[in-house]
DNA sequence: GCCCGTATGTTAACAGCGTTAAGTTAGTGA
DNA sequence: TCACTAACTTAACGCTGTTAACATACGGGC
């Protein structure tokens, strides 16, 4: 009676195709640039199949970029089971977070960069604990770390997080939407953004 | 004989109407969400009149884009005129530049959210001198003036300023788009942001 | 063994979008 | 008066996300 099981079997490899399809499209070509009818034509099903499967188009490109940012989490969290000195294992995670975005800006940009904020969905901002935010949450935990240790000036973990993902956003989203600009160089100045800002905690701003 | 003086005032009244109808849209409802059907009711025209003032909807709210940034020059350029401690001046343009961006969501997001780099057009990067760009040179003046007086470690002036963009776009961006987070407030983290990286500055990173 | 209900998928359509080609109208200059 | 041009409109193209209505096939209960 392995019927039902086949079903859903068959049921999540359909899913998991059209996941596959869409985030070939969205890697290549962005958000805007991929249709559910074209995600339906590379799979060779109607473009409402698409609809038994996920919500709306959001739904489904959400999936995918939580897939995505669930590996930025686990290279996160091996950098932060390491020991050491935490600034430089911050220092670590800063870059590979900007890094990671520039890997992926796709993602990246309809993950962190796309609404202006609609009215207050609590559906939605109920849970944090999404990869981005989790994301977050290594860092902060790192944060603590310093200042546990007294290696910041700053005493507030919860802004000196914020102000730190603040920095490495910019240098992120600017480098994803402004590529032609005159940079020093991205290396460069991504480095200075991580060691300007850190430097800027450990001396105390002000 | 001055018709042709009536004709071109007139001409460039409507091309005005449009440019209020769509910016007063476009304030409301940013980009994605202002149609040039929905201008063209707005303003008792049929849509595709607005096509023989503008090549585009891009090119249309890009005017839009540009006069607002202009306002931000102005801002900008009194502050930088005043004498004093170009430390305690660029810590002010930088905070004008992110109220600035906070006050007017939409053009910032348009002005430096938006696109992922398409392939690169010579046409667009050729006037890097649109207000955005005026607006950075402001702070680029600046630093080498802090640089010029011996007051931050880092001597190169570029890399130093396109250091301090990451920075202020970033919270700026950041607040824009993810206002439901939980910020320690706002004015603190935007305080907290401009402080760091100007200390990280001063100091030194590394 | 038949029938019903459900799961799965399709077709057609709605309402919107940016944009263009073709057509209309009014008014000026010759 | 005629021809030309500038200003504007109508109609259409080819997209978009999404929904309602319809088709089909298949397993469980009688």
């Amino acid at each position: 009676m392995g019927v039902r099981e086949r079903r859903a079997r068959e049921k999540r490899y359909l899913r998991q195709e059209i996941l596959d399809a869409a985030s070939e499209l969205f890697v290549k070509d962005g958000f805007e640039n991929v249709s559910m009818r074209r995600i339906a034509d590379r799979i060779e099903y109607s473009p409402t199949t698409i609809y038994l499967y996920f919500k709306d188009k959001a739904e489904l490109l959400e999936s995918i970029c939580y897939e995505t940012f669930s590996k930025l989490s686990q290279r996160l969290s091996r950098i932060m089971d390491q020991p050491g000195d935490p600034i430089e294992r911050l220092k670590r995670g800063l870059i590979t977070y900007i890094e990671f975005g520039l890997e992926n800006p796709h993602h990246y940009r309809s993950t962190f960069m796309m609404p202006i904020p609609e009215e207050f969905d609590p559906e939605k901002y109920a849970k944090p604990d999404s990869p981005g935010m989790q994301a977050f949450d290594f860092m902060r935990r790192c944060v603590y770390d310093c200042i546990a240790q007294g290696k910041f000036k700053i005493k507030d973990a919860e802004l000196a997080s914020q102000t730190l993902w603040a920095g490495i956003h910019g240098i992120t989203s600017l480098l994803i939407t402004h590529g032609h600009f005159p940079w020093v160089g991205r290396e460069k100045v991504v480095q200075s953004t991580v060691d300007t800002m850190v430097a800027g905690l450990v001396a105390g701003g002000k």
